[in-house]
RNA sequence: GCGCCCGUAGCUCAGUUGGACAGAGCAGCGGCCUUCUAAGCCGCAGGCCGGGGGUUCGAAUCCUCCCGGGCGCGCCA
């Protein structure tokens, strides 16, 4: 049982004795100093007026009820607080719990498998990915993996963008690479992709095809365009496999046009009375709804806006089957993102079905400053390149470690140079400390052939007592970084966990110890389980030795 | 100008539905390797939580105004 399950069901006994109504939900915290206690309760606070008492007063009269009970050795009301400080028992259960849960310590079947789809990255293929498209990766898939922890069926799914005029673009200026490549002084249009990657797929088809498409025909853009998307798909998913990351469906905005989706999706706003016709455009009637402009739905060119495309889209999820989706983003879309809601809406899609993770840029810190990079410009740091040089762990872990909401400095000198104070490198030091431990306890044969079995009473230690409680977190802390979208809570969580593991391997010896080493082996395989729990959610790898 | 996000130690950031004297890492200063890996540990120092008002028994947290930074603002995606 869970300590927190212990405090708030003897306080609910205990206010049932004494006559009080217990509200919904008894409020249990972790105080944040350990004077107060292993777990506290401010159940006094709000109970206060109705019983017509002093917070103070209720306090006292709650921690007399509650004192004798045993799951705790202290129960004591200061200020109103009620503080509680767990007994052996209890504390020795929570170990032993780990263990037993194993690979699914902290996992729940709250989705109860029902079908969740996490939509990210969906980058143009126009080129490379950057580090600002390595933060969404990272991000979506830790997300993706944290709701698969919480039990839903979870599809992670790439948007690829091959239609519309930033395609065309490339397309022209992957053509005029190939004509500089035949000798040809044919400029990269300005608006076009600068970036030298398609120069060296233009002297590729300089080779493949000579001379046949000396102009910009309509012709040559349809076949340019093809090979372009190929290419740049490819380099895209070299690049999410180097951080790791796979996707389950990779969807093409073709093949929602060629469905007749776009059209029909269209038709029914109209036949909602939300679309309406104005200089030569299709626009959705937004500012009816509140948001603050109405978007172009048909372009005066007869072809359909990014928004348009979208709202089909979603519909198409939703008639997938899918109870929730959710579209990471960065703040960029903010706009579209109501728009896209609204269109849902219209049609009946009921408000829960979409939800966004919305984050911020990465920002790189560099000797010119920051600067903001762009692909059309050419202006980017490749997110493979970073990848080899720092590691697909320090890379991940980086790209997470912030909350979504605020921009995440990336000081790249300092990512490179990192041994030394690197949060990933001290975890993963925690794994190894804890497997060496475990290697050596099984060739001096103090290993005990169950862990399970194993008395747990010797654990008395401050130190030990503030490990085991920290497990007993876990799980709050997978279930409170799934709700909130924030996996850096992850993170700080192994941060912590290391932060307290670390001091105490250093202070307390384990082998050796007669009756104490069996129940701190117990300790350390679940410390080692609960970092090894963490890092894989994260999508890191578990060195046994460094 | 309008909308959204952000402003916490020198730097990078946490801070649970408002709660008990504001936390971590790095940088700085001083210590610790004959014992399960020193990629570690221990100690010290460091803050009007951007600023003013308000709500509350209680505010870094909620409301309001101001200052500073980021992103976006009808036919790019």
């Amino acid at each position: 049982m869970r300590l927190e399950a212990h405090v708030r069901g003897s306080i609910e006994e205990a206010l049932e004795r004494m006559g009080v109504p217990a509200p919904h939900e008894v409020p249990v915290e972790r105080p944040q100093r350990s004077e107060h206690g292993d777990l506290t309760s401010r159940i006094a606070f709000p109970l206060a007026r109705s019983v017509r008492r002093s917070p103070q007063e209720l306090a006292r009269q709650l921690a007399e009820q509650l004192d004798g009970e045993t799951p705790f050795s202290e129960v004591s009301a200061v200020d109103g607080f009620l503080n509680f400080r767990m007994a052996p028992i209890p504390l020795g259960e929570v170990v032993r719990g780990v263990i037993i849960d194993g690979e699914s310590y902290g996992s729940s079947d709250e989705g109860a498998g029902r079908p969740l789809q996490i939509e990210f990255v969906s980058s143009n293929p126009t080129g490379p990915l950057t580090v600002g498209h390595g933060r969404q990766a990272a991000l979506g898939d830790v997300l993706a993996e944290l709701l698969a922890q919480r039990g839903w069926h979870v599809t992670r799914e790439y948007y690829m963008n091959d239609e519309g005029h930033q395609i065309v673009m490339l397309a022209r200026s992957l053509w005029a690479r190939y004509r500089q490549a035949l000798g040809d002084a044919v400029p990269v249009p300005e608006d076009g992709y600068q970036g030298d990657y398609l120069a060296a797929l233009g002297e590729e088809l300089a080779q493949q095809w000579g001379d046949r498409y000396p102009t910009w025909t309509t012709e040559a853009e349809g076949e340019i365009r093809v090979f372009a998307v190929e290419r740049m798909m490819a380099v895209i998913r070299e690049d999410l496999q180097a951080m790791g990351v796979a996707f389950d469906v990779w969807t093409r905005e073709g093949d929602l046009h060629r469905r007749g989706l776009v059209a029909e999706t269209l038709e029914a706003l109209a036949d909602r009375g939300a679309v309406y016709e104005r200089e030569g455009a299709r626009w959705l009637e937004a500012t009816a709804h509140g948001l603050s402009r109405d978007p172009v739905l048909i372009k005066s060119d007869g072809t359909p806006t990014y928004i348009m495309v979208d709202i089909a889209y979603h519909m198409d999820k939703f008639r997938r089957g899918f109870e929730r989706v959710i579209d990471v983003q960065g703040a960029d879309h903010v706009d579209t993102q109501r728009q896209v809601k609204l269109g849902l809406k219209l049609l009946d899609v009921p408000d829960t079905f979409l939800d966004y993770c919305i984050h911020q840029f990465v920002t790189l810190k560099g000797a010119e400053g920051v600067q903001r990079m762009s692909t059309r410009a050419g202006r980017f740091l490749r997110l493979s390149d970073l990848v080899e040089e720092l590691g697909r762990d320090v890379f991940r872990y980086f790209m997470v470690m912030r909350k979504p909401s605020s921009h995440l400095n990336f000081d790249y000198a300092l990512a490179k140079d990192t041994s030394m104070e690197n949060p990933v490198y001290y975890i993963q030091y925690a794994h190894t400390r804890v497997a060496s431990v475990l290697r050596e306890a099984q060739r001096t044969g103090e290993l005990p052939a169950s862990l399970v079995e194993v008395d747990l009473s010797p654990l008395t230690d401050e130190a030990e007592r503030a490990l085991i409680l920290e497990l007993d977190r876990f799980p709050e802390v997978l279930a409170s970084a799934a709700h909130g979208y924030a996996p850096h809570l992850v993170c700080e969580y192994l941060e912590d966990l290391a932060g307290l593991f670390h001091p105490y391997y250093s202070r307390v010896r384990v082998l050796g110890q007669g009756a104490a080493t069996p129940a701190r082996l117990a300790l350390l395989a679940s410390v080692g389980l609960v970092l090894r729990r963490g890092l894989t959610v994260l999508g890191l790898s578990t060195p046994e030795e460094m």
